[in-house]
RNA sequence: GGGGCUUUAGCCAAGUGGUAAGGCGUGGGUCUGCAACACCCUGAUCACCGGUUCAAAUCCGGUAGGCCCCUCCA
């Protein structure tokens, strides 16, 4: 461990924000639910591995040597419930008339470019659903061995019954549920209780799945849960201390990954687990069925930098709910250059003191450490920006740090549009109206550049200079 | 029917008992040939009602609005 700092963060499993304490001293192993392949991922789905990104960097810059994975899913998944529901890579392979591989590989790698324009990093390790058939085939012989799991109707489903907290994610009471809140609520005969839930699967109602694996139980493909207790195991080990997504993953996805893992391991799996509220748009909740179907890339294709996006989201807190509109993100993107160009501006001179370097330091890392306070820790950026005590050089290495969570590319100089010995006659030019008073065409030189985005600076004591727009 | 979140200036937003951070925008000013940029100045008793307290945006109760979950979803 570098620094001594706690990381405060809610858990919601205990609904309460706690002191971090990993398992192993120093490290974290941290599991994303990573998206299923069927399509493009919408900004509500990019938000949320944003505040998961966030996470990540802010455990590092405390100190922490993370290991983090995450799943891809290209199987399993249904578009329905009650375990019937086709599996939604078959749905896409209809749409776009392609075989399952191809749609996945599609789709993962867009996932994959549009989370590297808000940079995100990627997780160490990135698993396919498809790829660890072996490792759900053997946790499941062994919770059917135990008794966790039976087999049904040629399905072989999870017995929550068997456990005494199966809700203690979601806190609710199994009495008071009730089924058929949504129309598309089917009741599956084949389970014993109302809330088991399939981890493998031979008798899709839907013949002609092309993702089929031999199992003790049959040709099949595994249930949508299994996947990520079996990819964690696999690769983070029987002890994970941050597992996270959406918050409408509370309920079943990590409910049911509580359930299967813990009852396949015999003991406490995951410690913490991290939620992201929602993304909403003026209808409520951002979906990939109603309203603007907006990604990454068509936000970029409208003009706006994908980091304006970054930065709206790290301007709120992750567990709030976020309304998105245009407004919002032009307000963030005009902040963002507003910052850059401050940055640019600061001369890389003095010397660093220490004690000031040291307290502003300390309160970005303190404003992440509560709970990821992003709007605090950018508070604390302009502070820095502005600080007259503080040396150009000083703040330079500060920003520098900062921007390792923050990922804001603070250092970014717009490229030229123009050739930089062009627009110097252009500004010799306009000198030269300006001095005859011919301020029309001194007027235009200043607009044509503008248009080229670049913006000319009149100054009293060095003459006229320019900045990139 | 059950569970939960949320409501702070035009907008985004911090704040968790001691008389409201910050950012964007607006308006005004300095500068300018006029502008732009930059810089300075500029705004709210915190949805509403009641309670606890010497003291509440902050705690408790209620009302109203928004949103989410209760087997599609990040």
């Amino acid at each position: 461990m570098i620094s001594n700092v706690v990381m405060r963060l809610y858990n919601t499993l205990t609904r309460k924000i706690e002191d971090f304490v990993p398992y192993e001293d120093g490290k974290v192993k941290m599991y994303t639910c990573g998206p299923t392949v069927y399509h493009y991922a919408h900004i509500g789905n990019i938000r949320n591995y944003i505040g998961h990104d966030v996470l990540e960097k802010t455990l590092r810059y405390i100190g922490y040597d993370v290991l983090r994975a995450m799943n891809i899913t290209d199987v399993g998944h249904l578009t329905s419930d009650s375990d019937f529901g086709e599996d939604k890579m078959e749905v896409a392979k209809k749409r776009e008339n392609k075989s399952a591989l191809e749609i996945a590989d599609f789709y993962t790698d867009v996932f994959f470019d549009d989370l590297a324009k808000v940079n995100c990093c990627r997780p160490e390790i990135v698993s396919k659903a498809t790829d660890n058939i072996d490792q759900y085939i053997i946790i499941i012989k062994k919770l059917i061995k135990d008794g966790y799991a039976y087999l049904s109707g040629g399905n072989v489903y999870f017995d929550t019954a068997k456990l005494d907290n199966y809700y203690a994610l979601t806190n609710h009471k199994e009495e008071e549920l009730f089924v058929g809140v949504r129309d598309s609520v089917e009741v599956d005969d084949n389970k014993k209780n109302q809330a088991d839930f399939v981890l493998w699967f031979t008798t899709s109602k839907y013949e002609n799945h092309e993702l089929l694996w031999d199992s003790p139980w049959g040709l099949g493909y595994p249930g949508w849960h299994i996947e990520c207790s079996g990819i964690s195991i696999k690769y983070l080990g029987q002890y994970l201390d941050i597992h996270g997504g959406g918050v409408d993953n509370v309920f079943p996805h990590h409910t049911n990954e509580i359930a299967q893992s813990e009852a396949y391991l015999g003991h406490q799996w995951c410690r913490y687990w991290f939620h992201n509220e929602h993304l909403l748009d003026d209808d409520g909740k951002m979906s990939k069925s109603k309203g603007e179907f907006l990604t990454v890339s068509l936000l970029e294709d409208k003009g706006y930098d994908p980091l304006a996006f970054r930065f709206m989201c790290l301007n709120s807190h992750y567990r709030k709910q976020l309304v998105f509109s245009y407004d919002a993100i032009n307000q963030a993107g005009i902040t963002l250059k507003k910052i850059r160009q401050k940055i640019c501006n600061i001369e890389d001179n003095g010397e660093i003191d220490s004690g000031l370097y040291n307290f502003y330091n300390d309160r970005f890392i303190q404003s992440l450490a509560d709970d990821l306070n992003t709007a605090n820790a950018l508070s604390v950026l302009y502070k820095v920006i502005k600080d007259v005590n503080l040396s150009g050089k000083a703040k330079i290495k500060l920003l520098g740090e900062f921007d390792r969570v923050l990922s804001l590319d603070l250092f970014r100089k717009e490229k030229l549009l123009i050739d930089e010995k062009e627009i110097l006659m252009k500004i010799e030019e306009r000198g030269l109206a300006k001095k005859n008073k011919d301020f029309s065409k001194a007027d235009a030189i200043r607009d044509e550049l503008l248009s080229k985005g670049i913006r000319l600076i009149d100054t009293r004591e060095s003459g006229t200079t320019y900045e990139i727009v």
